[in-house]
RNA sequence: GCACCCAUAGCUCAGCUGGAUAGAGUGUCGCCCUCCGAAGGCGAAGGUCGUAGGUUCGAAUCCUACUGGGUGCGCCA
């Protein structure tokens, strides 16, 4: 139940109206007529700019047209008064009765109150993640997989079909350094003193990855060529990279639907089909690409390459796809793998990746668009990078100093709730602060704990109704006379509430979950804010002494506010807190 | 050199398919704690939305140029 898209119904009803009766000219676009919330709540409860989106087209002024359209407004009862303001702004104000309805709407929905249908079961493909299975997952990958992780639930919550997809670079070269870093390691475990030169991982999580090769194949592999062993580890070596994989993304909470293997577009064609279909359309050609200019390549000289022809969908050069030994480039397998995707039917594909990959959006973008014939269309977020803080200080990363802070570092010491919050708590596309001791403070300026401890005081209030003898289950609270949730304040929270389901929608075609943690956060110091004013004035506490159905009306407010940031926090994969400490 | 991202209060950041007097936290200043949970509360000050143009009833939002910061630019993925 969206109470904006409803009172937009009721506009655009009554701007048909004003057609039939004359007052408009027939065959207006009422696309752009949009009913919000006004910034300033002085303004009314919901404002449409009808008037002045009209005004031009119907060659009218815009006064003109709000008053006729304020005369028909009124005779909704759900809105009191509408007035028309500034250059053409109608403003409404909604009756009392309309908000508590929503506060009851909210305790009969559940966490389903803000579910919307936009998505029309539409089918959605997420890529996220999609880290080399070279190692575990660090901080960079724990911002993608939540970014990911939380758009894929927000789309679901909207009404698609979502399908979340991990692809597994398992068929390039960096799976072959893996085999041999993995092959040292086992010869250590066998004994025998190592190097591991550049070119090699020296991570210590290799180590139980050689001792278990050992126990598997025994002295088998042993002072052998890389002949005998190296596809043989490889497979190996990759298997339990993403058993680790798997494992970190468990303790976050981060669930997969499908993995999707590089190595599996190898040697079954689908590559070559994927590049057949590219050069059926004209895109493929043999030629020479020009050097970048201004970065003086020092070991440039022009080779003669396989290339596609990106520059037909918006790319900015053509891009190699074999290379000049006539082996694929990494950009080949991800054509067929995107083939793939597209020939799956999605309606709509969408990767995540990391900043470092931004110059890869074009030519994947235009791979996409050229092999669907533009029909599927392919969003691209990025998410920027995760800067580490102790104690205000920067934490800096090195792997050669062991200051390299995994997912599992991270998880470890705050909990998945937590790291998956303050990811969150900024835009994809902006630097994020992680500060190891602040996202633990219980303060205000945490939105983690502010909106948890909002939850917290639902149910610590729920319990003293309880102790008091008030019904507080759902039903009850349903069915509770909210007309006695009169005051302005209480009006105030559940206006709030009702946006819950118009952020969803907006959170959901902008693909932009952050925006879910932001509005929590809102919702949550609109609630402390009631509860501070209980302090002030009596009749505001959620708990009245002797007033069963008062308390009732008052509890089902609040226990409004809980469902919703329950709703919330299920998008964001964050458990909410029954109570602290 | 080119492409993409970013630039909003002292600081960290929100800002809805363009909408009214641009918001929050923090910091600063003032007041407040016998009260359902004060790990606080109320209030004030604080802005040329990087700069300069353009589009229109209306621009932080869209377009162009520039400035500053980040990322990337064939045979790594």
């Amino acid at each position: 139940m969206n109470l904006f898209a409803e009172i937009r119904d009721v506009v655009i009803n009554a701007l048909d109206q004003l057609v039939a009766q004359g007052h408009l000219p027939q065959g207006l676009d009422f696309a752009n007529v949009a009913v919000e919330p006004p910034r300033d709540p002085l303004h009314g409860d919901m404002a449409t700019n009808a008037a002045m989106v009209l005004a031009k087209p119907a060659g009218q002024k815009p006064r003109d047209i709000a008053d006729h359209l304020a005369a028909l407004l009124v005779k909704d009862d759900r809105i009191d008064v509408a007035e028309v303001a500034g250059p053409g702004f109608l403003n409404m104000r909604l009756s009392a009765t309309c908000w508590q309805a929503v506060v009851g709407r909210v305790l009969t929905d559940g966490t389903g109150f803000g579910r919307s249908d936009m998505g029309q079961g539409k089918r959605v493909n997420v890529e996220y993640v999609s880290a080399n299975p070279t190692g575990p997952l660090h901080v960079g990958h724990t911002r993608g997989a939540v970014f990911g992780d939380a758009l894929a639930s927000l789309l679901d919550y909207a009404g698609y079909d979502v399908t979340r997809e991990y692809y597994i670079n398992d068929g390039g070269a960096q799976v072959d350094v893996l085999a041999r870093s993995v092959y040292l390691r086992y010869l250590e475990a066998h004994g025998q003193e190592v190097a591991f030169e550049d070119g090699t991982y020296p991570g210590d999580y290799l180590i139980p990855v050689g001792q278990a090769l050992k126990e598997k194949v025994g002295d088998a592999f042993v002072g052998k060529g890389e002949q005998f062993w190296l596809a043989e580890v490889r497979e190996f070596a990759t298997a339990a990279m993403m058993d680790l994989i798997r494992q970190d993304l468990a303790q976050l909470g981060v669930k997969m639907d499908r993995f999707f293997s590089e190595k599996s577009l190898y040697g079954t064609g689908r590559i070559e089909a994927a590049i057949e279909s590219l050069r059926a359309k004209g895109l493929i050609y043999r030629g020479v690409l020009e050097p970048p200019k201004g970065k003086t390549p020092e070991d440039w000289e022009p080779r003669e390459q396989t290339l596609f022809k990106s520059t037909a969908h918006g790319d900015d050069v053509d891009r190699p796809i074999q290379k000049s030994d006539d082996s694929w480039t990494y950009f080949a397998p991800d054509i067929a793998y995107h083939f793939d995707k597209v020939e799956r039917g999605y309606d709509l594909l969408i990767d995540v990746f990391g900043a470092d990959h931004g110059g890869y959006v074009k030519r994947m973008k235009a791979a996409v668009s050229a092999l669907s014939d533009g029909q599927t269309p392919l969003d691209i977020k990025l998410t920027q990078l995760v800067k580490l803080f102790k104690n205000g200080e920067p934490f800096k990363m090195s792997k050669r100093a062991g200051t390299f802070v995994t997912l599992r570092d991270v998880v470890d010491q705050v909990g998945p709730d937590v790291t998956r919050f303050v990811m969150l708590t900024r835009k994809n596309d902006a630097n994020l602060d992680f500060d190891f001791d602040k996202v633990l403070e219980q303060s205000r300026e945490n939105p983690v704990f502010y909106v948890q401890y909002a939850n917290a005081r639902v149910n610590s209030v729920l319990r003293r109704a309880q102790e008091a003898g008030v019904r507080v289950s759902d039903a009850d609270l349903a069915a509770a006379d909210l007309s006695k949730l009169a005051h302005d304040a209480e009006i105030t929270l559940a206006r709030k509430i009702a946006e819950w389901p118009r952020l969803v929608e907006i959170a959901a075609r902008t693909n932009e979950p952050h925006r879910v943690a932001f509005y929590l956060y809102e919702l949550a110091s609109d609630f402390h804010g009631l509860w501070n004013k209980g302090n002030d004035v009596p009749q505001l506490r959620f708990v009245q002494d002797g007033d069963a159905a008062t308390t009732q009306s008052k509890i089902a407010l609040a226990r409004a506010v809980s469902v919703v940031i329950s709703a919330g926090l299920g998008i964001l994969g964050v458990k909410p807190a029954e109570e602290l400490r």
